[in-house]
DNA sequence: GTAGACCCTCCCATTAATGTGAGGGTCAAG
DNA sequence: CTTGACCCTCACATTAATGGGAGGGTCTAC
């Protein structure tokens, strides 16, 4: 299918799919007119890339297993267990500091409440 | 004071202390010779810019209430708190979403533990 | 043979605060 | 009058995935 059929089917946007193909997660092949045609398996292909997108893995990590998951179950790739204890380790900073801001606002708020509503203008 | 040497008393960079001119977040004088010429002051307004960056607001946002809140508390300012509480709840959704995907990663990390070790290269 | 729906590449823009460097003034001390 | 430490403006780079447009080829149906 031509990457229009893709596009269409997966949602994905056709800068998308080219991207996708820079960053070496697609491979379709080229025809003589230069036209990307890709497999019925593109479409899932593309799918699995948008999970992993999703998790907020970066196009470089998923091309680290891409291929093999897409062989294998994920449980099998053994690249894949480093990236995913990588990023929840990140993602569980990420709350942390969220968290803290979180108070600190609330804090801030609170103290909205307990003093006079006398405001003051710009 | 010089911008260097306002610099060097905050430890915001010659480079943010121009930028925050140019969001209106600063206004010093001019010399003759063109140089900044910053009030004593400006070393708590820096400073306060800073906290505000560090709670995720953005330059803009800080503009709106900047002025106000070096004249008074903070809560005498009746812009800031409908940002705090904006703020709020993005910080509130971020960590829900950062959540979902965090329990996602664990769920995937377990299943690696339940299968078996023989993982498959690239 | 032409209209219209595809496809191609190349390149710029987005976001927000900051880094960096070129090219060039200012000023104080020697 | 030169050195060196300042200061200035302007402008590009950073990040990552995506949007969008220009300029142009291809293919199908009429």
């Amino acid at each position: 299918m031509k990457i229009g059929e893709l596009s269409a089917r997966t949602g994905v946007s056709i800068r998308s799919l080219r991207y996708y193909e820079e960053q070496g997660l697609l491979t379709p092949v080229r025809e003589a007119n230069g036209y990307r045609t890709y497999s019925p398996y593109a479409e899932e292909q593309v799918r699995t890339i948008q999970l992993y997108l999703q998790l907020g893995l970066s196009t470089e990590q998923i091309s680290g297993f891409l291929t093999c998951v897409l062989q294998h179950p994920e449980t099998f790739c053994r690249e894949v267990l480093p990236v995913y204890e990588q990023k929840l380790r990140e993602i569980e900073e990420q709350i942390e500091q969220l968290g803290r801001i979180k108070t600190n606002l609330q804090d801030r708020i609170r103290y909205f409440g307990a003093n006079p509503k006398d405001a003051q203008e710009g």
